[in-house]
DNA sequence: TTGACGCATGCCGATATGGGCATACGATGG
DNA sequence: CCATCGTATGCCCATATCGGCATGCGTCAA
């Protein structure tokens, strides 16, 4: 077994670097491929592909517009990866009582790894 | 060029979901290797490396108690990602004016794809 | 109809993944 | 020093990924 198809989950959508930055780029409002891929360097057939699996986890709306297909950002799917990760809130905001323990563990016991 | 090295980015590292749990576990307290994988039904390699993964992007951390290793959260590293996510915060509160007229556009027009 | 434009797909290659299995490693106890 | 327990690693396989390139397909203009 490969790791997990990238399709099917939002959080392996948004491991991609570039898919990230399609998304950023879209909160300013749609945009045709060709444009997406120039703004972030990327070839058409690239820029298409990653705006696939966008699509595909439902972070991405398309609307034809003529020749032009037109990318929207539905950031829906991202308010659960948000929730997720606001779940570990109080650990970071946390004094981290043991954890500082492991911290002075490690400095003072031979570096881990 | 294959996808991007789990290993050197924190949104790759929870890409996977049994890593996931894995961190979610972790929030009750330090716990050695195998009872986690115990409690996620996985072998011990496999939890293992699970857990370097977690180790080198920083979410996690060892602390060695006698023969066992003792793995806790450090969440730190999620910060960003909830801070990230959080961007895109008044995309899925707002109305979605432009959202909505794709929605129409999609189910009138033929289905996309 | 034909051509042009915009985008999606298919195919290939290099690479990294996750899982299974066996085994090497480190620390503790005798 | 040796056996044992708890873990980490190495190796192999099947698979999925991303990127590049060429090409197919749909829409619009002439």
């Amino acid at each position: 077994m490969a790791r997990a198809a990238t399709t099917s989950d939002v959080f392996n959508a948004i491991a991609e670097p570039q898919r990230r930055e399609i998304l950023v780029l879209l909160r300013a409002g749609e945009r045709p491929v060709t444009e997406l891929a120039q703004e972030l360097g990327m070839t058409q057939p690239g820029a298409s592909k990653h705006l696939r699996v966008l699509r595909e986890v439902g972070l991405v709306r398309v609307r034809g517009a003529g020749k032009q297909r037109l990318y929207g950002l539905d950031a829906r799917g991202l308010r659960p990866v948000h929730e997720w990760a606001g779940g570990f809130e109080r650990f970071w905001n946390e004094s981290f009582d043991r954890l500082d323990a492991y911290v002075q563990d490690l400095k003072q016991a031979k570096q881990e790894e």
